[in-house]
DNA sequence: CAATATTCTTGACGATCGTCAAGAAATCAT
DNA sequence: ATGATTTCTTGACGATCGTCAAGAATATTG
């Protein structure tokens, strides 16, 4: 069951055995239900994970309504990283879309991993380089394309998505209300 | 002049001495002028910066007009790190606002570090952290809050910004056109 | 200082957006 | 299956937006 997590990790940074096993049993199996709240705002976020199975989104509240910042799915990363990394409390929540488990590693044990081989510390700047990849290219695609033009490209690129949460979360993700996302629906769909 | 990079570094990871030296030699003081194009579309970053004086602009250009990602002051990280990660080629620019100078370092010099002192692949995670909590910062505020709010926010935090630069740029930055931005100027300023 | 170039503002207009409200459609639980 | 809940669509309306164009203000250059 950890194989995928390995898998992820060897294509950031091959790890001798010794090395992934003192890292393999630092993992814990946390099953959730659909609408459990995995992390509560104004908490700060002491773990990373790995998605094993189900869909969660990572959303924050202002005046009174969502702001999805992202949804994960099996395989991805999942965590506040912010809060994460500068330790301080969260202004986002996640919550579970479905039943599902991930894989999640303390930040106490992730921390002497680092210390303790200077790979991992490697690894832990790859998973670091390619978090910011994700969210630069999220950047861009927002200041960069119309909300029409990123619902398009969202259809492109992940169709999972567009079939398993509904579309009022994926146009608070687009930036758009959920009136509005019906609407460019309705656009390119007569046309 | 190298004492503020340092200054930046220790605030990360505190390096002996001899690893210091050792990073030292690698920066180039690049000098620039205004107007000059620091990095070109379509060219690999191989490079890592930071600042020493001037200010610099990190643009993309669709459909015939700019779209801005960032701006960079002295002691701020410089680079197209999305392409310097990826080695993909460069979708933006990096145009120079003023006159100026900034300490580059080569990517393959800066990967000979990495493999020889494990303590500066530490820096380099808690680097790509750190440009992970900016980026993951400019995401939030675009998703979360209006343009006007995003206006005061940014008149708030970066009071330099709007002297020394146009304000047509800061527009974009905030991603809106120029003429919006000149109105919402007029709704604050007249209330 | 004068001429030129750049940047900023303003008006007009149509497109898109958010909000509120109501009803339709789809999903879920019993 | 059916009743309840959730999600999606649509209409109406006012606010904001982008674009085009013109002129005002500011900065730059000789």
């Amino acid at each position: 069951m950890k194989d995928k997590i390995r898998q992820y990790f060897d294509s950031l940074v091959v790890l001798p055995d010794k090395q992934w096993l003192e890292m393999e049993h630092c993992f814990e199996l946390v099953s959730f239900k659909k609408g459990e709240i995995l992390l509560d705002e104004h908490t700060t976020c002491n773990f990373i994970g790995f998605m094993n199975s189900g869909i969660v989104r990572f959303f924050e509240i202002k005046n009174a309504n969502e702001k999805v910042t992202a949804f994960w799915f099996p395989g991805e990363f999942l965590s506040n990283y912010r809060s994460f990394i500068s330790g301080r409390k969260s202004s986002h929540y996640i919550e579970a879309l479905s039943d599902g488990s991930f894989w999640k590693l303390r930040k106490d044990d992730l921390f002497k991993l680092y210390d303790e081989f200077p790979l991992i510390d490697r690894l832990g700047r790859k998973m670091a380089e390619q978090l910011y990849l994700m969210v630069a290219q999220r950047l861009d695609n927002l200041l960069k394309e119309t909300p029409e033009e990123r619902y398009k490209i969202l259809v492109d690129k992940n169709s999972r998505l567009l079939q398993e949460v509904p579309q009022y979360m994926i146009a608070s993700y687009l930036g758009v209300s959920a009136e509005t996302l019906s609407r460019i629906r309705k656009r390119i769909y007569t046309k």
